[in-house]
DNA sequence: ATCCGAACTTGACACTGTAAAGATTTTATT
DNA sequence: AATAAAATCTTTACAGTGTCAAGTTCGGAT
């Protein structure tokens, strides 16, 4: 509930997805409305209507920024261990993990359709196809590494994308075994399941500094 | 919309359940509401009440038929292909993949927490249970067979399931590369990735007969 | 036969997304 | 600098939503 002085906000579009955000984190998706974002960010709930044509087009915005923060996590982490790809495809699926567990919400509006036809959101778009270009050069990474089976990239990519999207995904949804999550970790899992393609034993640990 | 002449309709309870699920197919997780589902079902909008606390209630009985069904499918298949547990992981994988093309509104329904507390449907969470628990004996088969390496089979399960939930969800969202999908089918993709895990080569084609 | 409780209807309320019309401010054009 | 145009924001309105409360109708137990 930003107050305001002016009659021209000056910057409410970024607000807008700002305040979506907010109200993503802390109500989860059910909780996002338009009127609410408006509210928060002090205007009137017709007033986003200037800077969106609907509700999808937020959720588009919303979740393209979210895309590209999660995009510069994985990038800073292909940085910080270039060299190094068996620690990349950990740091990143792990980067993904608490990417999702930080902020379910804002997970849930990324990857579970909430947003309808994304293929009519060019930057969503771009957002997404960036993502699975940096998990690509992972890929390609470990493969040159001999860590991956050789093989088409994208296709590798895809099936190790997969695996992690669909661990993490199932582990938010509460669909994952109790006997399983009992005594091991998320990233214990994550790194098990990666362990299971990869072709030298991957290390779950956390790396020192 | 079923017409009647009784006052009392005799099944609401099952006929809500049924008219959600077609609303659903039809219009997808967005077009579902309950009063549509009244209309549909031939009685008044508050008529739901009497079998259903809230929507969540109903969406939790929608999404646990569908788990019942999908468990149907794959129990079928596991007894069908008893004996060869090669085939039994790649035609679950697939029946899976199948089960959410179909009807991708009741798969994102069961999977992409519409439901949000699904914890306190104990009919949900037993079916999903159940479901899991026939993924955990395919892969107990295949550690047996030699296909899957040794190892607690609940986390070798998640491994797989994972992978084969996220490949479908990431495909079912348009998020996997046309790059990918191009010349592939969706069952190319899953095989190939479960290649990556199972230590003989599956084949992806279709079973003769 | 009658009473009771379950199943269902009607009416209401607050909240939602969205459109239209008006008010205010900035920007562009002359 | 004056005015026109465009962008931004407000107000009002409407249909659709989930849910509740109060009333109606019915089947079954007593």
């Amino acid at each position: 509930m930003t107050g305001r002085k002016t009659y021209h906000h000056g910057d409410l579009k970024n607000a807008l997805i700002r305040a979506g955000a907010e109200i993503l984190a802390a109500e989860g998706v059910g909780g996002l409305s338009l009127r609410k974002v408006a509210k928060w960010a002090g205007v009137s709930h017709a007033a986003p209507y200037a800077h969106f044509a609907d509700k999808q087009s937020l959720i588009a915005a919303i979740s393209t920024e979210g895309f590209r923060q999660l995009d510069g996590r994985i990038s800073a982490i292909a940085e910080r261990h270039s060299g190094e790809p068996s620690r990349q495809v950990v740091e990143a699926a792990w980067a993904y993990a608490a990417f999702a567990q930080e902020d379910p919400g804002r997970f849930r509006l990324m990857f579970s359709s909430v947003l309808e036809k994304e293929k009519e959101y060019p930057e969503f778009v771009e957002a997404t196809g960036q993502n699975f270009e940096r998990v690509v050069g992972i890929v390609e990474a470990c493969q040159r590494a001999g860590i991956l089976r050789p093989g088409p990239a994208e296709l590798m990519a895809v099936a190790v994308w997969g695996q992690v999207h669909g661990i993490i995904a199932l582990a938010l949804e509460g669909q994952i075994s109790h006997v399983v999550t009992k005594d091991r970790s998320l990233r214990e899992i994550i790194v098990f399941a990666l362990n299971q393609i990869t072709l030298t034993e991957l290390d779950f640990r956390f790396p020192r500094s």
